[in-house]
DNA sequence: CCGGCGGTACATCGAAGGATGCAGTCGCGG
DNA sequence: CCGCGACTGCATCCTTCGATGTACCGCCGG
């Protein structure tokens, strides 16, 4: 059973290149080649190959949205070939569903053991990469959410303050927090209050809130 | 210059044959033989070698801690070995600092090029684990605190009850929930009491960082 | 020296929160 | 049908919260 392969890749002469490597391997059939995004979205829903090959600069659609939805559709593995390795073609690539990723000076011999690899359904990296891919992996950095509770915000509040809405975050109630920070009640109202006025939240449920988001 | 390795395996008859293997490229010297993790962490401390080579399953003190021990002082790049590609091992490794993950069935030719590839400071992993790798981290699965404020206790609530938790959460005044949810403040406030009740809060902030918690 | 300013601290008072008692509704097994 | 329990809903009463006014301290520049 062949490998049959489509070539996304918008430079001709790159294209052409690619699929004579992979043409003179007897087990891999390059059946389609693509010159942007788009077209190689299409081929893979008409042709359904076994796997896509795929550049990451390509107009109209890029290779990252391609791959993204190559692998949504569930038509073919898609091998990412770039020239740089850059970290947001990298992790973009990965996250967006892609098999393997490779740069492009790798070599004919490589080339074709990586896409019989992809094809076994196994993933293949670039040494080049995969350091630094390993190194994304084991720091998983705390999630910064999309909604990016600005922590620059606590730039406004004093040193009390900011120990105020610590405990806030920890749900403590006025009289608890008198407590711990060695306070009249009737003080940390006031470090609320102002907390809240500067952060402008209506009440300490919403800056316990943020404290939290904070991960003060 | 030579690529100075220590191989820490404590199947004597497995380390000889890697040793064998390695020794039989030229550009490879094995400095240091170890039979537990303990043995390896101390080998890298007195010999410095380019590279360790590590099993995972090993007496006295298995691989991963070892891994983690060698990096943390900086001692050498490491490349793990081991027969079974379990989840648990190839990222506990990798977390651990590991530059490389292999499996025993790597024959000798690759094995030599592995370590040639993570001596050059770059990445190296198992095709079969490879797929699994970029899976893991293409879905960042929410990270599960340690705290882990159980997700099952909004079970013990009704539906209204779990509706208010989550306006809760969002730092809302009883007012405004009675608004949004469509009922009298005073409504709101016997939800939200017994909802204080059956989670054993003491006060709606509380109930807000638990809601946070749990992404509600 | 002193007047202003920012941080911290406390007291007072109206507003919001929370506990409690009780009523209407639904579904279920006797 | 009836009793029972779970859920939802509202009203009353006491507690906590938060806004506001004031005061003390340390610091700076005039």
């Amino acid at each position: 059973m062949t490998i049959r392969v489509v070539v996304a890749e918008d430079q001709s002469a790159v294209r052409a290149g690619l699929v004579l490597i992979l043409g003179s391997s007897p087990e891999i059939e390059v059946v389609g080649e693509a010159a942007d995004g788009e077209q190689a979205v299409e081929l893979a829903r008409e042709l359904r190959p076994d796997l896509v090959l795929m550049d990451i600069q390509m107009p109209r659609m890029d290779g990252v949205s391609a791959t993204r939805q190559v692998v949504a559709e569930g038509l073919a593995d898609v091998l990412v070939l770039t020239t740089f390795d850059l970290d947001e073609y990298v992790f973009g690539a990965l996250r967006a569903g892609a098999s393997g990723f490779l740069l492009k000076n790798t070599d004919a011999k490589e080339l074709i053991e990586a896409v019989r690899t992809v094809a076994r359904g196994e993933g293949l990296i670039a040494p080049a990469v995969t350091r630094r891919l390993i190194a994304e992996f084991a720091a998983p950095r705390p999630v910064r959410s999309p909604d990016a509770p600005d922590p620059a915000v606590l730039d406004v509040l004093t040193r009390r303050e900011r120990e105020v809405l610590s405990c806030l975050g920890q749900g403590l109630a006025n009289a608890e927090i008198a407590v711990r920070l060695e306070m009249a009640e009737a003080t940390v109202k006031t470090h609320v209050s102002r907390l809240l006025g500067k952060l402008e939240l209506r009440s300490r449920v919403q800056a316990a809130v943020l404290a939290q988001e904070l991960g003060v």
